[in-house]
DNA sequence: GAGGAAAATCAGAATGATTCTCGATATCGT
DNA sequence: ACGATATCGAGAATCATTCTGATTTTCCTC
């Protein structure tokens, strides 16, 4: 995680959130910089524990101010805290592996031929059922290694 | 949905049930039923218009009771009301195509052989993590028919 | 670089899906 | 039929998340 990276991030982040009429406030740069730092999904606890001086309520809300600007994305998982990671446009498109047990997150990529073979049949399905598909999302449970 | 399959259904459920210590009683069995009339997931709020004579609070603990036995499965989606289906092992392996507008439920399944080529290179990501896979759960999120 | 408008922040209250409690009821094996 | 145990129902409690209202920061314009 070199800091051009951040720096990078950064400059995608702010032209993202001009684009949506939103600021690039500081608050805002702590909440990427920490997810930049993670190298797996962060529920809100963990956030506000890495993050520089989070404050509950106005993360939440910036957040949802991120994910609508598209520079971070709601990670779905079975246990009932919110998990947010950088959008795959800042990163790039992988998977999860997540642990029934301690609920963990790690990721994983699929070989580029597999992944183009299930797009194809993944918009096939779509159209079949009359869906215009955004994306798809592939998970993983079991149990991780310290689990188990 | 065929009388035929429910009968076949409620002889697993029960089976399944005893072999966890529970009763199949009448309120999962009326659960079982109307998984199975319907042909998607269904949020609890569904599922207590859906089932005869079903209660709230008793049919949040005979789903945990369900899913514990593996009559049941929780489907995992973006929006904050759990859904429920019947577990694959009673039905068949299937993905879902979720509306991000409305927020309902579809099924579809892969080829065989793509599932396959999935399957194998899904183990080798989970050997390589360290995971023991125990499942795997492919959505795709967009626009249904009638959102668009 | 001062003034004003809009956006963002903070602390705490409110919301709402889910879980728990506890007394009453139904079911199983003997 | 009897006792032990599982289940049930109604309502209270929990807790992640969202909302509120007053205050502060930021940006734009003159």
């Amino acid at each position: 995680m070199p800091t051009d990276d951040l720096d990078r991030l950064n400059a995608q982040a702010a032209k993202l959130l001009t684009a949506h009429a939103h600021r690039f406030t500081t608050a805002r740069q702590h909440i990427v910089a920490a997810l930049h730092e993670a190298d797996s999904p962060l529920t809100i606890l963990q956030l506000l524990d890495a993050g520089e001086g989070l404050v509950q309520s106005t993360t939440y809300r910036n957040l949802v101010v991120l994910e609508d600007a598209g520079v971070v994305t709601r990670v779905i998982t079975p246990d009932d805290h919110a998990r947010y990671e950088l959008d795959e446009h800042l990163t790039h498109h992988h998977h999860h592996l997540i642990c029934n047990d301690c609920g963990d997150v790690k990721d994983f990529e699929l070989s580029d031929n597999l992944e183009n073979k299930l797009d194809g049949e993944l918009q096939e399905a779509g159209r079949t059922a009359g869906f215009r598909i955004e994306r798809h999302s592939l998970d993983l449970f079991g149990t991780c290694k310290s689990c188990s």
